[in-house]
DNA sequence: ATACATATTTAGGCTCTCCTAAATTTATTT
DNA sequence: AAATAAATTTAGGAGAGCCTAAATATGTAT
C-alpha cells in the first residue's frame, strides 16, 4: 500500500459549511441564503455572514452580498468528497456493525471528517465498492462523479406502474422508522394498484404479497425506479 | 440496539493532553513535566502551562506549580478510554482493512476522537473482543481495566529461555519496519541461544527455524512472555 | 554558597469561530 | 408608493487554544 499524504487545509467548520451549502443547493436548485445556512448549521446568521466572506475569499464559494452563495468548482469537490465519505461510513455502520438505517447519521457526521485517502480507498474496497448508502443515496466516485439512476418520487407514478423502491427523499428518523415498522425496505418491488384522487394516497402491493395504503406524505418521499409501466 | 446518548464535555485538545499525560506517566512513573508535554504535543511550553491550569480547574489533573502534573481518577478514565478507542481502531485497520502495523497510528489518532459508546461497543464486538492491538498493546475493557500479562523486555531474559514475542516497547515506524523486514511477528516463538556479554546482542532462534542476531537496541524493545526457562 | 543553565510561568497578543445589538437592505402588504 | 416585516450585514466582543518575549523559579557545577 503506497499512497500520497493528505494535507489538512480545510477546517472542520469549513467542511460543514461547504457540505451544508451543497445540500441546500441540491434541495432548492437556487443560491443558498444566509438564513437557510444559519438554520441548517444551527448558527447565528451574523456568524454565517462572517464565515462565508472568509471562504469566498478562498474561492470555495461565490458570494453575492444579500443574495446568497454558491459553491465554486473547488468548493463542490470538497463538499462531494465529504458526502462520499459520509455515505461510505454509513454503509459500513449498517452492513458491518449492525446499526439500523436510522441510527447512523450522527456517527457518520463525525467519521466523515477523518482525513486519509488511503483509509477511504481501503474502506471502499472492504465494502465492495457500494453504489449507494443505506438510504439509497448515491455514492460518488473518488473524482466526485455520480452515476445517474433516473429515480423519482413514487407520487409521480401512475396506476399500474411496477417500480423498485431505491431511496428516500426525506431522512428524518420518524420517516425511516415508519418504513421499518411498515416492513418497506430498499429494493422492494411496489405495484401501484390504485391512486385515491382526493388525497393522493396510493394503494400498493409490496413484493407481490402485502397490500398497503400509503399517504401522500409517504409517496412523495419514496424514490423509485420504474420497472414496468402498462 | 438501545444505548444512552454520549455527551461531549471534553474537547479534542483536552483529550490529547490527557492522553499525553497518561503516556508520559506510563513511561517515567513520575509526575509529568510541562516541557515533556510541550514536546510530546508539539506545542509551546507557555501554552501548556495555560492549558494545564484549565484542566486542573476541571479536576482532570492535579497540578503542582513548577513541579508537574498527574491525572486524577476522572482524568485517567478519560485518557484510558481514548487509548482503548485508539487500539480498537488499530485492530480494525490492520485486521479488516489490510493496513500494516506501521501505517495505522495517524489514522487511529483521528478515529479515537469519534464519540459514540454504541459505536465502540459494536466495533469491539465486530472485532471479536480483541485483547491487544496490532503492536501487542493491551486493550482495556469499557471500565478502563487492563489485564496483566507479565510481559517484559527480551533483554531481561537469560540464555536458554523460550519466550513468545507479544509486544513492542518502541513504536517508531523504523523499528516496526525493521521487524517486518526481519520477518519477526507478534506471536513468534523466540529461543535465546546465546547472549554476547560485550554488546548485549542476542542470538535467537525464531519459530524453531531461522537463527537471527538481534542488537541490544532491538532486544530492549521486544516485549516477551516466558514460555519455558531452563 | 554562588553563578550559570535550564525549566517554568507570566504578560500581552493573535486567529478562529462564535455571539448580541444595531444598522441596512430587501421583500411584502396595504 | 409608503409602511411594515423579514433577512442580511456591520460593529463590537468573547472564549478557546495557540504564540513570543520577559520574568521567575529550579537544578547544576564550581
Amino acid at each position: 500500500m503506497t499512497f500520497v499524504k493528505t494535507t489538512k487545509m480545510t477546517s472542520l467548520t469549513e467542511e460543514n459549511y461547504l457540505k451544508a451549502i451543497y445540500k441546500l443547493h441540491e434541495k432548492t436548485g437556487a443560491m443558498v441564503s444566509t438564513s437557510s445556512l444559519a438554520e441548517n448549521l444551527q448558527i447565528n446568521a451574523a456568524s454565517v455572514t462572517d464565515f462565508i466572506k472568509k471562504i469566498a475569499a478562498k474561492k470555495l464559494i461565490s458570494y453575492e452580498k444579500s443574495k446568497g452563495v454558491m459553491l465554486t468548482e473547488r468548493g463542490r469537490i470538497i463538499a462531494i468528497n465529504i458526502i462520499r465519505k459520509h455515505r461510505l461510513w454509513e454503509v459500513w455502520l449498517v452492513n458491518n456493525l449492525g446499526f439500523k438505517w436510522d441510527e447512523v447519521h450522527e456517527i457518520a457526521e463525525q467519521l466523515e471528517h477523518v482525513i486519509s485517502d488511503e483509509l477511504i480507498e481501503q474502506l471502499n474496497k472492504h465494502l465492495g465498492y457500494p453504489k449507494a448508502d443505506p438510504h439509497g443515496d448515491l455514492i460518488p466516485d473518488a473524482k466526485g462523479r455520480f452515476i445517474k439512476t433516473g429515480s423519482k418520487p413514487l407520487i409521480d407514478c401512475k396506476k399500474g406502474d411496477k417500480v423498485k423502491f431505491t431511496g428516500v427523499a426525506e431522512h428524518s428518523n420518524s420517516f425511516l422508522q415508519y418504513l421499518t415498522k411498515s416492513n418497506i425496505k430498499l429494493g422492494d418491488e411496489l405495484l401501484v394498484e390504485s391512486i385515491e384522487e382526493f388525497d393522493k394516497s396510493f394503494q400498493v402491493k409490496i413484493n407481490r404479497k402485502e397490500r398497503k395504503l400509503l399517504s401522500k406524505d409517504v409517496v412523495k418521499n419514496l424514490l423509485v425506479v420504474i420497472e414496468k409501466r402498462y
